[in-house]
Formats: C-alpha cells, structure tokens, sequence
DNA sequence: AAATATTGTTAGACTAGTCTAACTTATTAT
DNA sequence: ATAATAAGTTAGACTAGTCTAACAATATTT
C-alpha cells in the first residue's frame, strides 16, 4: 500500500500531465514546486516511485505515469472529489473551504467507505467545483466545457465549473455574486481586450477575458 | 500540531487508565502491548510527550495523562465515536465494521468538519458500541449503566451498549440474534453458574453470566 | 535475603521523507 | 558556438518512528 506522500506524488503528475491540454509528461522543478518541495526532495522519490513501477522516468529526462500509477492516482481524485460533494452538500461546507480538508480525507484507506459513500452521495458526476467525479472503475466522462470567454453577447448561460480552483480565484467569484448555477447574461464584450460585461441576479459587473476564461458554463 | 502516532499514544493512555474503574496510570509494557509497538519504542514516545508536558511521567515510574494531554485524547476519542456514528448511522457499516475505518478518520485536522458533522448527526450521544461521546467541550456524561447479568428473571430490556468491543464478541452477540437497540428477556437464571436463558424476537438462547456482563442495557 | 521474574531503559541501527549545498546536464541567447 | 541560465542530480545530514539486543531497576517467590 502507498504512503500518503507516494498517493500525493502521483495525484500531483496526474494533475500535472492530463488537466492541460495534451500535456503527457512533468518535469522535476515543476513537480516539486505544486507540491511544495525541493527538486531534490521529489527526486528521490522519483525514482523510488519508478522502482515500483508506477511511473516512467530516466535521469534527466521527463515524467509519465504508468499504467498502474496511472490508475491509483484517479483513484485519490475520485476519493477527494466524492469527499468535496460530501462536505458541499450534506455539511454545508462552502465552495472554498472543501478542498482542504479533502486534501486529508482522500488519504483514508478503505474501498467500502467509498463505495457507500458515493451511494449516499447518490452517484454524483460532478464535484462542487464542477470537476468530473472518476467512476468505482476509473473512468471519467469528461464532457464538453465551454468557458464564459465563448459565449456570444446577449445570451445566459449557468456556472457549472471554475478551472482555477485557488481559493484567491474562488473568494473573488463569490464576491462578483457568483456561485455554482448562477446564471450569468453576458451584457457587451469588448472586442480589444475581451472584457465581459455581465450581468448575475440583475447585478452588472465588468470582468476580464482571463476571469471569464476560467469558468465554465452551459 | 500532534502527529497520529502521538494522538494514537494519548488515546491509549485515555483508555488505559480511564476506562477500568478506578486506574488513572499505565506503565511502559502495557502501553506498548495495546500499540503493538515495542517498550523501547513506547519508552522513546513517553520522553517526547513529556517534554511537551502532555503526560506526567518519571523514569521507572507510572504514566498519567496531564490535563493539556487528557483533552486532546479526549478529543481524538470524540471524533473516532462521531465517525464510527455517521459510519453506522449513514453509510449503513455494520456494528463491527466501524472501528477499523473510524481509526483513520479520528485523524483528520478540521475543527469546522467535527462541528458540521456533529450536526448532521443530530448531536447523538452514544456512538454505535454504545459508549459516550463527548461534547465540543470535552465533557462525558456517563451514564449509569446497567448490565444484563444484574436484570432480574421475567423483566425485558433494551440493549444500548456493549462493554468489549473486539470483533469476536460482536460477531457471537449477532449470532445470538441480537443488535442495538434489541428488546431482551430474561427467562430463566441458573443460580448455580449465573447463566441465563434470553429470549430475542421469540427466539431463545442460553448465555454464559460473563457474556450477559458485557451487554449494557436498559 | 537471595534468586528469579517482570518491567523498564539505553544504545545503536534502519526507513521514509525532508533539507542544503555542491555539482552536472540541458537549453537559450547572443 | 560559447557563455549564461535553467533544470536536474548527488551527497550528506536531520527528524520521526520504529526495531533488536543488552542492560538496569523493581517486584515476587521461596
């Protein structure tokens, strides 16, 4: 069985190769940096974490995941995902407080508990911040997302997702009066940097093209 | 910040010498025995939550938990019986399931989630094996409890709690036909050994007195 | 009270995970 | 194509938690 650390090594190259578009492979600066490391730290484990088979790596050169290591880090996703569905909708955590504690509870070791945890859940697709939930096989749909950057003036849309799950970026949401299902009616969009005027529950507010690049909406 | 091993140290030290009447010290061996770590190992702990004056302890002497250190043990025992209650109440784990899995979920850091979880469980009292959980301040109302050995021959009762809580226990007490909250006659007593003829759900059983003294019932 | 048994302690070693500081390889810019 | 910069690696050290083996103190038995 992986340690915590190991379990959080290969959710790190999982995030890090398969959320960016068609990025496969992680380097070791860049890796040690989302997990707060030294490179030399995350070297070490590197190459125990090859050793076991789990991930592919030579010296100097860059990082995939495996098969194997592949598999046990959609695992932890789907645990820490089910864990923020849980704690968004039955204990009435709010959108940016989830995560951390996910952070710890998607280390607990037991498959039942998932299991009957995503019944009570219901089966949910999607986390509270919008993400696709991986199935008991390891599966995730991922559906077509549109961002608010792509949707044409005068139409109205709903919040179903945010790409940038910082909780800078998640304080800021809330305070343009946005929460998940909002619905937003994009006002005027300037054609010379992209900023947004839209409108949430009648109130108007101006926003950036990067700011509406990071929510998705259907 | 407490470690898991440290908070598992201190919750041992709680069970050892509050839950037998009348003990409030542990020694070294014995510690060591309910850890499953070595003496040595127990011995090199003990120096670590002495210094941060979390238990009172001299060398070749007695253990005993310091007020700071009692709260925290109490704490942890508080969230594992919270967990063991959504485990048994919510996610439909059975009695003797709970244990293993409330062991890792006593860990986790989140005042905000014991809270919000507390709540959720409609703020119970009794954890699934029956034992008090403490409050937000750490406060155990114990109840008088009563134990089926003492019911007179012809009263009925109602099982609330189970005094050992091992797996082979549980597992002969639900051989037995009985679960919480099960109504229990007694029919018949031998005075010559204390055994016991009960009738459950109109099925009857012969049980031996040291089993009837670990069920707490009222 | 001496012998024996139990209980507790110490010393030294090991693993996992981390660090710093020095070094090597690869990439980029002139 | 060489110098400068970035990226990656190694060696050695540290902490936490564990072990074994040897030793010391305390308790028990005869």
């Amino acid at each position: 069985m992986l340690t915590q650390t190991e379990e959080n090594y290969l959710k790190a190259l999982f995030t890090l190769t398969e959320t960016e578009e068609g990025k496969t492979e992680a380097g070791t600066n860049e890796l040690a940096a989302v997990l707060n490391v030294k490179p030399a730290t995350a070297n070490d484990m590197l190459k125990k974490l090859k050793e076991k088979k789990l991930i592919s790596y030579e010296k100097y050169g860059k990082i995939s995941l495996m098969a194997a290591g592949r598999k046990l880090a959609v695992e932890i996703v789907r645990k820490h995902r089910l864990w923020e569905t849980f704690l968004y909708e039955k204990l009435e955590f709010t959108w940016d407080e989830v995560h951390e504690v996910a952070e710890q509870l998607e280390h607990i070791h037991s498959p039942k508990l998932i299991e009957k945890l995503e019944k009570f859940l219901d089966y949910p697709q999607l986390d509270p911040h919008g993400d696709v939930i991986p199935n008991a096989k390891g599966e995730m749909k991922m559906p077509v997302r549109k961002t608010l950057a792509q949707l044409p003036v005068g139409k109205t849309c709903k919040l179903v997702a945010v790409k940038d799950n910082s909780a800078s970026f998640l304080q800021y949401v809330v305070q343009v009066g946005l929460g998940l299902s909002s619905k937003i009616k994009v006002v005027t969009r300037q054609s010379f940097d992209g900023s947004l005027e839209i409108e949430v529950n009648g109130r108007r507010s101006s926003v950036s093209q990067k700011f509406a690049e990071n929510l998705y909406v259907v």
